[in-house]
DNA sequence: TGCTAAACGGAGATGGTCTCCGTATCGTGG
DNA sequence: CCACGATACGGAGACCATCTCCGTTTAGCA
């Protein structure tokens, strides 16, 4: 790649971020553009769909997704908080920005989604999450990390589109949680 | 209001029905006004706003909402079964078009949204339906009919988004079910 | 039947998405 | 060091959906 297209590439990247972040996952690409100091072509040509730009800016989402899962892992305490501290961790992750969590979790099931190897990163550390509680016989029986996703996400979807604050979530998380423990 | 106003308001809400169900929430106004053979300018004085069109298609909702609403609690079984069948209606009922269950599940909580009357017919329905539960002493402390139609709405979303079959929807419902319960 | 308020409907403004292609720039090989 | 070919740029504009404005038509009453 030439050099001044990766300088455009990682302006744009870095722009985007702050875009979306302001505006929501539906911000019009010509903003970023104009913001970013290029033409609409340019970016385009980089990201020839909305996703592909949201795949870019979610490269350092990943490194937060494993230090995240890392720390809930270590956790100390009961199962019962251990969970819903990942709950609780995995619902801030995804919501980032607006409209993140329908994005995320309805990319977990689509093979053609750009965006499906971050929500797989994603996926893989419920998985640990759930394994290791399923270690400790903490969780019913059927219990899996896919259904740890939907229900999270969905719950996370719910709170992003009515605007609910922190503490009207954690209620929805802990049933959630009572209804996959034991 | 004049006899061909009357007319051309119960096409639009007709035809309004089909498009909606057949390609979402979404689908572009201009179709409905072309395949209800009105101009544009007829179908935005009628309905300023889309969500004004979603109101007047949901008023045959409302009868559904009710009817669904006494069978289930007319049901026999556990509550358990009670709940589980209340949450299998509720999540039909909301899904009626793609983009539905998001949409109704944020209106609920929108003082400003249009749809907001037909969404507190059937928060009613699900406090009838808490109530109930919570006579027999099933349910846990805490437990609302808020929580209830948040957490169902926010399954019923993603399903949507993600397009499950309702095998796959059944598990979820009944992890938020066993939340609920003592 | 004639009149007026009401309703119609379509042309077009607006705003976002995305493409095409002439222009500018990079960076290499001579 | 420079010339040239490959690469990238960027903006004009096509396209599509939303929504409005206003000249035209019509219902229904007196």
């Amino acid at each position: 790649m030439r050099a001044d297209a990766r300088r455009n590439y990682d302006r744009i990247v870095e722009v985007a971020r702050e875009v979306f972040r302001e505006k929501g996952y539906d911000a019009p690409l010509d903003e970023v553009a104009r913001r970013a100091g290029v033409g609409p072509g340019t970016l385009y040509r980089h990201f020839p769909r909305r996703d592909d730009l949201l795949d870019a800016i979610m490269q350092s989402w990943v490194d937060r997704v494993r230090e995240t899962t890392d720390k809930a892992l270590a956790r100390e305490g009961s199962p019962r908080e251990v969970l819903i501290g990942w709950f609780e961790a995995y619902t801030a992750l995804i919501s980032s920005y607006k409209g993140g969590p329908a994005k995320i979790t309805s990319a977990m099931g689509d093979p053609h989604s750009p965006i499906l190897t971050k929500c797989q990163v994603l996926a893989g550390a419920s998985q640990r999450v759930v394994d290791r509680l399923d270690q400790e016989g903490a969780l019913r029986d059927g219990v899996d990390a896919l259904q740890v996703c939907r229900l999270v996400g969905g719950v996370a979807t719910v709170a992003d589109n009515a605007g609910l604050p922190a503490a009207d979530v954690r209620p929805l998380l802990e049933v959630v949680a009572d209804g996959m423990l034991r």
